[in-house]
DNA sequence: TATTGTTATACTCTATAACTATA
DNA sequence: TATAGTTATAGAGTATAACAATA
């Protein structure tokens, strides 16, 4: 039995620490219910982000989950080997990729995001419905900020 | 220019997700400024909960902060060789181990927490105090249930 | 037999530099 | 010269199995 008396105020008063633990502590139940799909969480989130938004690039596939560009094509790499997506170069820009789901990749996706919400709302069944739109309201808005902080970031 | 105009919908209604999102949002400013203590997360965190709970075991640190036995080991194994942290067995139950701030441990930590106070404003200020309050009494609530589901896990 | 902690090891994730090609 | 994407590589974080010592 754990005596959970530590004294914990300060680390808790963070917000990227607490985030930090609310995403670690999620993260093994999602790896496991989604190994039944082979997917980790960066292909799920690149699944997810193509079915809503057919034929986008791989930059701003990059920015918005925060994985760096050299990262990203590893990850579509896979994806591609398994043929769950497609890329084609944009005419207009030579430079840029379109990417879509094959239909393989749109089936597979459908399922793996049931599992992927159901799981989610188990991580945090201790939250009223009320709480868990607050806190997804307040963290959008720490997200939203981050990605466009000012103009340039550097 | 970056046209935001992603549908992130489903992503974004997952806690999981939306809390890797503003982790990996805050981590890299937490890596920069604290660069100046010779600090990392994990350490950092070790610290403070010393600071705040002077004695307490590895396994509770390492409960406390989701990190493994073996990597809380050697998370230790650097504080100790720096001279910050201190240890010795228990009497009472010779298994564990008693973990102490030294004197530099306790200076150096006064000093990064202020580094990590401000630097967490800074990347939350889009919130006001009272969303940042609530932000973080939701994680916590999120994080409490997770570190005692409801007797044993496995 | 269970718990605390260690060692060794592998795997994943993240970060950076150097490059190609297009613009 | 700047941007999209790639390759290669290093480093940090995470996970697991096997072990020692104590209870």
């Amino acid at each position: 039995m754990e005596q959970d008396s530590l004294d914990q105020t300060f680390l808790l008063g963070l917000v990227g620490h607490s985030a930090r633990l609310a995403s670690s502590g999620i993260r093994p139940l999602f790896a496991q219910r989604m190994a039944g799909h082979d997917l980790r969480q960066a292909e799920f989130a690149v699944l997810s982000l193509l079915d809503a938004n057919p034929g986008i690039s791989q930059k701003r596939l990059a920015d918005a989950i925060n994985v760096s560009p050299p990262n990203m094509a590893a990850v579509l790499t896979r994806l591609l080997e398994r043929g769950l997506i497609r890329r084609e170069r944009q005419p207009s820009d030579q430079r840029m990729q379109i990417l879509l789901l094959t239909p393989a990749g749109t089936r597979l996706y459908r399922k793996a995001a049931a599992t992927a919400l159901d799981l989610d709302q188990e991580a945090t069944a201790m939250l009223t419905p009320a709480e868990r739109r607050e806190l997804l309201r307040l963290l959008k808005k720490v997200n939203e900020a981050q990605a466009a902080p000012q103009g340039q970031g550097t």
